[in-house]
DNA sequence: AAGCTGTGCAACCGCATTGGT
DNA sequence: GACCAATGCGGTTGCACAGCT
């Protein structure tokens, strides 16, 4: 497929930041037809700016538009960013349709400037949100091989959609991360479950399965509310995004670590299945308690019957999970 | 005050994807 | 299905600014 030739290279269109006054040229042109751009390649003509199409979408997306949110982001979104980021990655757009009024270059900036520090800060791989070696922490402070159940039940999520997760894989691992919480605390019990998503994960892992799931509105009312599915170390740590990173450390080491994992020279995608399949083999724990179990299968039961919801039958990621499950 | 360095962010660039014919 | 124009996306660059020496 050819790729067209970009009016940027024409001689004599104008470069750099743009002016008040080519702002509002574009701006004012954009009123006029209702918000409704048409072609953007016919724009400057139209307008009258000496400006690339491209150009012009640019400084309307990431800075004129009426909706774009300003200022600081905060710990919520910072918190979502970080789930997000931990399931679907460098996927910018993706992720900024889950930020109201934040545009995808917005996130990425704020990604690559603090975000991703933050992390090498704390010792987690910006990349895989799985602990680095101690060797490669930002603050050369040493750690002990901590490991999360959720940061691999994120993993598990995202290998068992073969990498392309779309917001059905978010809904499937944001529900189940519901479920959780709704069980409560019980650690054998958490760490059960994402034995079984990760069994499921390698089971799974080329199988690219896209369930059939939600409405927009209700990924979004889920996705935006407090009980989104996080990375374990977010939800080891509370007040993440304005605590102290040493204090977050310390945190980190004093918990106690039921497995390792090491990744060295291991693709991304690879080190997640690796990662899910060790903690697979190790650590199923079958005196896992009864009655939590029950409840969860409970909680799953209804959810079969929910119109629009999801279907569960004829999911494998869920029904693999059930029968899982009603096993133990 | 001048120079250096680090940081944050707007904007650019090139490839990928989409949609029309 | 092939082709091409238009748009979208993610990585990268460059500049302004602040803080430090």
């Amino acid at each position: 497929m050819g790729r067209s030739p970009c009016c940027c290279h024409d001689a004599g269109v104008k470069k750099g930041p743009w002016t008040e006054e080519e702002d509002k040229a574009l701006v004012e042109y954009i009123q006029r037809r209702g918000g409704h751009v048409g072609s953007w390649r016919g724009l400057p003509k139209a307008s009258g700016l000496n400006r690339c199409g491209k150009s012009c979408r640019l400084r309307w997306t990431n800075y004129l538009r009426p909706d774009i949110k300003r200022g600081n982001f905060t710990d919520d979104e910072e918190r979502l960013i970080i789930s997000l980021h931990a399931a679907l990655g460098n996927k910018w757009s993706t992720i900024a349709t889950q930020l109201e009024g934040r545009t995808d270059n917005e996130i990425k900036n704020y990604w690559n400037t603090h975000i991703r520090k933050k992390l090498l800060r704390m010792g987690v791989d910006p990349v895989t949100h799985q602990q680095l070696p101690p060797d490669q922490h930002l603050d050369g402070a040493s750690a002990s091989a901590a490991f999360f159940p959720e940061t691999l039940l994120w993993t598990a999520a995202a290998a068992t959609l073969g990498g392309g997760l779309d917001t059905g894989a978010i809904m499937q691992a944001q529900l189940l991360q519901q479920l959780l919480h709704a069980i409560g605390s019980n650690n054998t019990t958490t760490n059960l479950i994402a034995n079984l998503a990760a069994s499921n994960a390698m089971l799974n892992s080329g199988g690219g399965i896209v369930p059939n799931l939600l409405l927009q509105d209700q990924m979004n009312m889920l996705s935006t509310g407090a009980n989104y599915l996080q990375p374990g170390y977010l939800s080891n740590i509370s007040g993440f995004a304005g605590q102290d990173m040493v204090q977050q450390q310390q945190q980190l080491i004093s918990s106690p670590a039921p497995g390792t994992s090491s990744s060295a020279g291991v693709e991304p995608a690879d080190q997640h299945r690796d990662t899910a399949a060790e903690f697979a083999l190790h650590d199923v724990s079958p005196a896992a308690d009864r009655a939590p179990l029950e409840e969860f299968t409970g909680l799953l039961e209804p959810m079969m019957d929910m119109p629009g919801l999801c279907s569960l039958e004829s999911d494998s990621f869920w029904n693999d999970i059930l029968k899982d499950s009603y096993r133990f």
